[in-house]
This record gives C-alpha cells, structure tokens and sequence, in this order.
DNA sequence: GTCTATAGCCAGATAGAC
DNA sequence: GTCTATCTGGCTATAGAC
C-alpha cells in the first residue's frame, strides 16, 4: 500500500499492453512492441505475466470489466425506459469517445473465442435482461410505445450507440468526411441516437 | 476456357483462403492451414499467389467488392427513401446470413489498415453519397419525414443493418439465448429494421 | 503443376549474471 | 527486480525432384 512510485512495472506493462492489444489483436501483437511501449525489457513482460496468453487474458478481461457497467445501465430498470434511452446513449458515446478502440477490441477477441462469453459474464455480475424486458412489455401492452420485442429494442439500442465506432474507417470512405468531420457526426449523436430511437417506438 | 475440371487449385484456394482469412484474420491465419482446407500442398499457395500478403489482399478485395453493391443500394437514387430502406434492410441481412463472416473481416481488416480504404473505394466505383443527401435533404424541407442529416441517417441504417452479425457473440450473451433463437430474432430484423427506422423519421 | 525437404527468419520463452 | 544473451519452435518462402 502507498508505495512512492505508482507507475511501477507490473501496470506501466498492463498499459502498453492494453494500448497494443486493442489497435493489434492478440496474434499481431508481439511482445517485444508491448516491451519497448513500456519502455522496459521483454524479459519484465514475462517475469509478470508468465505467457502472451496470460497477459492478454489479464488484458481482455479489464477491458471487458469496463463495458459491463455500461450495459447495466440499460438492464437495470430504475428509471423510465426513455430517459433510459438518453442517459445510455449519452453516457456511452462519451465514454467511447475517449476509449475509441475498445469495443472493436472486445467484439473481435469474442468472435475469435465465442465460448469465453460465458465465464466473463458469469465473471462479471452480468444483470439479465428480463427486468428490461418487462419494461418493454408493459409499455407496449399499455399503448405507449409501438409494439416490439424487448430483445430488438436492445439489439437496435447498442447497435446505434456502438457501431459507428468500430466501423469508422469505413464509414468515412464511404462519406467521404475527414476525421474532424467524423468527430462532430460521434459528437451530435449524443442525442440524434436518442431521439432517433424514441422517436421510432412512441406512439 | 470450358476446362473439365472447374474446380482447379488456383479457384480451390482462394475458396479455403477466404473461409479461413475471414474467421480468424489476417495475422492469426497459417498457410499451412490454408493448404490443408484446400486439400493441397502448402508449396502450391506460393506457387499461385506468390505470399501470404498478396494471397490476403487477393481474398480482401473479392470480399470488399461483394458489400459495395450492397452499399449502392442506398446510395443511388431511383426509388423512394423508403422503399430504398426496405429493400436494403431485406436484402442486406438475407445477404449477410448467407455470408456471415463477411463483415467482421472487412472492418477488422480496414481498422488495421485505414490507408486501405481509399484505393478500395476508387477501384470499385463506389457511388457518391451526394444523390442520398440530396433525397433525405428534400423529404425533410418537404416536411415529409422529420430534420435529420443524410450522414446521420446512413449510419443508423447501416448500423442497425450490420451490427448485429459483427456483435452476435457479445449479443448473444447479453440476452442469454441460444443460436437458434438469435437465428429467428435476424430473421425477424429483414422487416423489423425497415419498419424502426420509417417510424423513426416518418412524421 | 505438384510434391518433399529444407533454408532462413522471427517471436515467445528461459537461463543466468548483476 | 532488471538486464543480456540465447534457446527453441514454428512459420513463410524457396529449391529442386518428378
């Protein structure tokens, strides 16, 4: 506790690492790149982590850990589905802004490894989705939203929020925009993602 | 011409080079691995495709090349704005479940590689977004559907679209349901999809 | 065109001095 | 704990027989 240097080792490698990892993918990555970010010897990375592997697990499940609060935002059913809506959206997109490539990152070591899905969220206190869904449900059965599924709903909510994030370079080129163009489009949609969505369920 | 055997090695593995350069990617994809799906001799790869980078770029530009039609259909400008979203959304994902892998691979690979993006557009004649802008830019001065920028709502278009084949792992185990059930929920989505987002922008 | 064998390199991991 | 030097295995690529 209260060590003097707070940029010891072990997580001055845990950073580079992370930083690497998420702009490479675990097979492009080599261990001596993560090395020279640390600015200290392959032999350290080692020395902590024993493997890439085991490094890169140490990685993936931190970076996981962040994006489960986010997601708890929409499942936990506290406040009104529409305000619900708004605060996600607007948290979100924020907070992705200053961690551009975490989701790219998450969703392609998941798809590499479908079956790691499980234990994370055993892992991670993932809420179900059923106190959402009854929320959907009620709500449409009570006339004020447009009939549809809960799971829909969901898919469409993180769909419009996480997408144009990991899609970036392509929707670029295919707008034809610059980075700072791009910039103010993620910065607008703090809200234009909200009211896209609200608008599309009432009544 | 009209050779007997249609399926000769230059064809076989580009076919085997596809299906395993787009599951695990570029850098984690071995030739050997390749050579074995293609039923052939790892030497024969080089022998047809010189390396593994020219071999790649053989696979990415055929893939590229599949989703800009797909694209097109938004971009041009014959029909109307709604039946333009609903051709795409019905069209696109009976596509896509036809080719899953597909858009994982290109914007992982393009996130690795940004620069690619240009050359790739020019080489296929990628339409302006230009004539789409103009449409959306009319309908809302019209009155006809609520003020939204063009971009904005290409994106949701494309994001609703699309991400739900790039995120189906993370999905999956969000609303814990098996593939079965998440096969009938994209079924679900080639009218779901069209039907959200007229009602979001409709007035 | 197709194969076997192998060259040559690169990256992960370890040994051992300090 | 931190470094240099090195081992070892695996992978791309090629040489050369058939």
């Amino acid at each position: 506790m209260n060590k003097i240097k707070d940029t010891n080792s072990e997580t001055s490698i845990l950073t580079a690492a992370r930083r690497i990892f998420q702009r490479k993918g675990m097979a492009a990555t080599r261990m001596q790149e993560i090395a020279d970010e640390a600015g200290i010897n392959k032999a350290m990375l080692h020395y902590y982590y024993r493997s890439k592997q085991l490094l890169f697990e140490a990685v993936f499940k931190k970076a996981f850990s962040m994006l489960v609060p986010q997601l708890n935002e929409i499942m936990s059913a506290d406040i009104s589905l529409f305000e619900k809506i708004r605060n996600f959206s607007h948290n979100h997109i924020s907070f992705i802004i200053k961690h551009p490539y975490l989701p790219n990152f998450i969703i392609q070591e998941l798809n590499r490894n479908p079956d790691f899905v499980k234990d994370l969220i055993n892992e991670n206190n993932f809420p179900n989705i059923s106190s959402f869904q009854k929320q959907v449900n009620n709500l449409v059965s009570e006339g004020i939203i447009r009939p549809i599924k809960a799971e829909q709903l969901f898919m469409n909510i993180v769909a419009l929020n996480i997408f144009p994030f990991i899609a970036a370079p392509l929707l670029k080129g295919a707008m034809n925009i610059d980075d700072k163009a791009y910039k103010k489009l993620m910065e607008d949609r703090k809200t234009e993602v909200a009211d896209f969505i609200i608008n599309a369920i009432k009544i």
